[in-house]
DNA sequence: CATGAATGAGCGTTCATTCAT
DNA sequence: CATGAATGAACGCTCATTCAT
């Protein structure tokens, strides 16, 4: 008759793994550290994710596919390519504070952390990043849009939401995101828009 | 007569550093591959810097200081602020690929390094990024720009740019940097631009 | 079935532990040398005493209490103070070519460890000599023992036996450590008795 | 025109090892250290001392014959066997709290050392263990010791004497040690008196 | 006489990973 | 499914010692 519900421990370690990773970075949060932080054996983790990038692969999965999700849902039936680039970039800047932890390792601890970009980048934020080039792409055939560099607009769109949320999350939530990311939306779509 | 020069074995071991720094991040350069790069003890690298983390910031300090300048002498005598911007900002790109290696930390190495960021900021990258708050104010004030929040925007001027770097440097340079940086400023110059 | 019984390489960390550094002091006993000796990974000590320190406090406490026991109960039931006090330290003396090995540590290599010798008072012979401090009072209160600072005569003890103990130990056991012993003692009782 | 003594650098690393090694015992007084606090080059103590161990010799050497001389002197004409014995102790209390950091090495680093405790005895404290031992063997002719193994009594003596210096040094000088002096050699001259 | 750059062996410690139970 | 004892390789770092100058 234990506490703990019996079953998910699985889950725990990746709950346990993100917190950490969050906190210290994928180096810093140790395989000992997590078990601890999860109520279980270190042996558990290797049981269930093989190695430590096993699990560190499958919390990226397992919060991508939720977020992208959220990410076209949030686009619904609208039908004008800026409304929805504004729509999903707000959506964005809605989820970081409620899913904090998670968007610290994406923004903060990914890229050191010796593991490879290009597969992280199949796992996770390419799925959004795809979205967004097609919205813009969209725009220009519209006719709404200046005939930009797609991927180079895109990837534009990624860093002004990103180092809004990492100068966010580094200097104490001092302001607010979702007002920094509509001024950068609104800067990225004055940017683009047909003169 | 030694065929190596004496007494630049700091240099040495600075540049190895940023080699494997770049390549394999603050944790997978091992202070014993880095002394083996540089073709010296591993105790000279805690001779001459004490700790790991001290070589690191003095890579930092050195090159932070290099980049400033050439910032700095760039924009020149330009009066007109919008004018700076651009100017400073086409000088960063060409910077990246001439020193790849040391942006290749700044940019893809540093977050997750679990070092203090705050204090990497007042060595490193802040000197910048206040250059850039101070030119946004100028322009403002000069009528040429909208009221935009400053720090928000450079922000975002700082975002689209690393983020093309980043681009630039995880899928194999297969696009001219100074092209996206070009486009990046335009979006954003006409982004803040007075109506 | 294994021919080394499993779960006691705890214990055999510990017996390492004193003999190696019995002889060539704490840090001159490395923990590679003890983990060697034992029979066991070096990681493995950290696995259970955490740090050096810990191991060295463990073997302190576990020898510690073992011989505190041997103390209290040689004195038994006797009642004379005097008394009490040669049994107790003929007590000590046939203890130490018993274990002969923890007493080099010490006698001979505690003091120079660099650890805190109050902690480690508090763990090891604090014990002991509170309990002779107690008898030289009981001995003065039974009007047997002359009125003499009790802290002083009690350091004094432990001076004597200690110092034979030392130059039994150092000169190659060349004289029996429980005749020496047994002249202390008469010495000092003689030296604290009421005329 | 320097403004330190030019000449006797030899001396300020003697007195520097002094300081150091009474303050964290020899192995945490590590040459680095000892040749900052003279201020001279660390390669310096070794142009003098050849090793560490030699440093450490040297400056037993220089201190021993200096308190051997002391001891002498202070016996005087003196013909009183437990007269003389008296002196010498209270001398030697006196003479701790002086050389209060030599003592210190004397009392508490030395052993664990690692160094060759025999080899430290012949240059040192054996010259002071031989005079006492003479004095005890002077006193049992001259009829007014009883016939004790003078060289057990001896160790007794030194080991009552250095417990109590070992004690007031660890426990903050909270007691007058020349006091406690005088209270053991009282009971040791008493402990041994022909009845 | 004096420096301090340079070395290399070895230190305590960490940690992902394995495996018998 | 779950444990945690056990490992071994590698880590950052220290330090006595050497040696060219």
């Amino acid at each position: 008759m234990n506490v703990k519900k019996p079953l998910d421990k699985k889950q725990r370690i990746i709950d346990a793994a993100i917190k950490l990773i969050s906190k210290k970075g994928y180096h810093g949060a140790t395989t000992s550290l997590i078990a601890k932080e999860a109520g279980v054996s270190q042996g558990l983790i290797f049981h269930y994710f093989g190695k430590k990038e096993g699990l560190f692969f499958s919390l990226l999965k397992e919060k991508s596919e939720m977020f992208k999700e959220e990410f076209e849902k949030s686009v619904g039936d609208e039908r004008n390519a800026l409304k929805k680039i504004e729509i999903a970039m707000l959506t964005h800047a809605r989820l970081i504070p409620k899913e904090e932890k998670f968007f610290e390792i994406m923004i903060k601890q990914i890229r050191g952390s010796g593991l490879d970009i290009k597969k992280i980048n199949k796992i996770g934020m390419l799925k959004s990043y795809k979205l967004i080039v097609g919205l813009i792409e969209e725009g220009i055939e519209q006719g709404v849009l200046r005939k930009v560099d797609v991927e180079t607009a895109a990837t534009c769109l990624f860093g002004m939401m990103e180092y809004n949320a990492l100068r966010w999350m580094v200097f104490g939530k001092s302001f607010s995101l979702e007002d920094a990311a509509k001024e950068a939306v609104d800067i990225f779509l004055r940017g683009i828009a047909k003169s």
